[in-house]
DNA sequence: CGCTTTTGACCAGCGC
DNA sequence: GCGCTGGTCAAAAGCG
């Protein structure tokens, strides 16, 4: 992987406040939509469309009730069913699950994480493979899945499966930089980047 | 040499 | 019970 190289400051969904703008170069964000598939499955949809590449999301915006956009239909109903015995018993205790599609000509968003693909399949009504991923650090058990959509192929679909516990190394890296800045200068310098 | 990626096999849940 | 499907494993290959 890549984070030296590309340590972005970026996305960390820790249902908190912390959320930041997920998305670097080579995207097109006028078209971004969260999906909140919390535990419990209501699958609840929450459909973001934002105007300006520069807007931040807050975490707040994934809280409402149900969108009815039709693009949710690449999500299967199963998303909400934990399977796998060697690894229930983590996804139960990290069950938070958080996916988006956004338009972007890669594949794979450097979140900051550093990710380690465990598998690759092609599923049904789409004809890209699904790729898994597992975050590499010792002892967290993130899982995240990226797709095209199979509908349109422009599309990515991410999905994050469990919370990280811990920081994301990029997230550490620019901490001690943020140190050395003036806050409110270092908040548009980060918004400047996207 | 250590880490990541690839990829086929395997397993479990679900619907019929 | 069987087949389909999605998710994971693990050995081998690749890469820096």
């Amino acid at each position: 992987m890549n984070i030296s190289q590309n340590p972005s400051p970026n996305f960390t969904y820790f249902s908190d406040e912390n959320y930041i703008n997920p998305f670097m170069d080579n995207n097109d964000f006028s078209n971004l939509m969260f999906f909140d598939l919390d535990e419990g499955g209501n699958n609840g949809l929450i459909e973001e469309e934002i105007s300006s590449p520069t807007s931040i999301v807050s975490s707040e915006t994934f809280t409402g009730e149900s969108g009815g956009s039709g693009s949710a239909t690449t999500l299967s109903k199963k998303e909400s069913t934990n399977r796998g015995s060697k690894e229930s018993g983590q996804t139960k205790e990290t069950g938070h699950r958080v996916a988006f599609r956004t338009r972007s000509k890669i594949d794979v968003m450097d979140d900051g994480f550093k990710w380690r693909k465990y598998g690759k399949k092609s599923v049904k009504n789409n004809i890209n493979k699904r790729n898994y991923y597992k975050c590499s650090s010792e002892g967290c058990s993130v899982k995240k899945r990226v797709e095209r959509d199979g509908d349109d192929a422009a599309y990515v679909i991410t999905t994050y499966e469990g919370v990280h516990n811990h920081e994301s190394p990029s997230h550490v890296y620019y901490n001690d930089m943020v140190l050395s800045y003036d806050h409110d200068n270092w908040n548009q310098h980060s918004l400047l980047r996207s």
